[in-house]
DNA sequence: TCGATATATTTTAAGCTTGAAATAAATATG
DNA sequence: CATATTTATTTCAAGCTTAAAATATATCGA
């Protein structure tokens, strides 16, 4: 296979290893010091985002994974008292899901904990690098959205 | 929060999105094509590059995943007649695991479409650029090993 | 040697993930 | 209007993942 081929399948296993030091990082600390999981935070980040709520399609389709996937993690939230799920009059057959006010303000202290760890878990980066390998992984994932198979 | 936090954090959801997309992607690709999965192709990849065999403990640690994580999985490489799963003589607690010869020419077919598949992905970089990048990355992977905690 | 501690692995419970099938309701088409 | 198609969501089966508990064996120290 072409060198270019190997260079490429290098930084592919270098980014795979660098996204899993840091989720792992982040997981393990949701759960020790909140209790909570990494796809519980991205539903409740999704939600802070669009306060006026989403229909679980929207979110569903704003995380980028499967329809049935997120019913399960919001049926927790749910049970939690952090989101509510709603029918939406105009559409039987749709619901909005939404922050209740306890929502909120839990969501703000995770946010907050994860913009820490985040920072310290890249402190190697300072504003221009990380903006730099920000602007080169934007321009990756353009032209992976434009890859559309 | 700081400024540089901020650009931090920007840059991790960027790393992130681009991860996986690519994931999705690759493991799209592997089942559709071969039915496989990617956690599979992983324990393959691992016992590849080690044609001696791991013990189990030393492919949970050669793919940062849990103990009882490989477990089944290597359980359903047997099954498909991959690997072995052998006694060691010399500690009765620990297990050899090594492709067979099935294996080993099964892998070899799935990492070329592997590699041409994440060529195809990341063909917006070229040799130099890929290189690039992937220092960028190392030097982050090297900073993230030392952070321990 | 005996007992404590450490190591290798599996099992378990809970949750996440997917794709596909099932439901149910809305919309389009004849 | 009736039926066909599409859309929104849930359910399901299979597999992945983790941390913690359980098992079994090995090793260390008195």
């Amino acid at each position: 296979m072409a060198d270019v081929s190997k260079a490429r399948l290098r930084l592919w296993l270098r980014l795979l290893k660098a996204q899993r030091r840091i989720e792992g990082e982040l997981r393990e600390k949701l759960r020790a010091e909140y209790s909570s999981t990494l796809p519980r935070f991205d539903v409740l980040a999704a939600l802070d985002r669009n306060r006026d709520g989403l229909r679980m399609s929207e979110l569903s389709g704003d995380l980028k994974v499967s329809n049935g996937n997120v019913t399960g993690i919001v049926e927790r939230l749910v049970e939690d008292g952090l989101v509510t799920r709603t029918p939406v009059a105009q559409d039987r057959r749709a619901m909005k899901v939404q922050l209740t006010a306890e929502g909120i303000s839990y969501f703000a202290t995770l946010a907050e904990a994860h913009e820490a760890w985040v920072s310290e878990l890249l402190q190697s980066f300072d504003a221009e690098g990380a903006e730099q390998l920000s602007d080169t992984l934007d321009q990756l994932n353009i032209s992976l959205e434009s890859h559309n198979d």
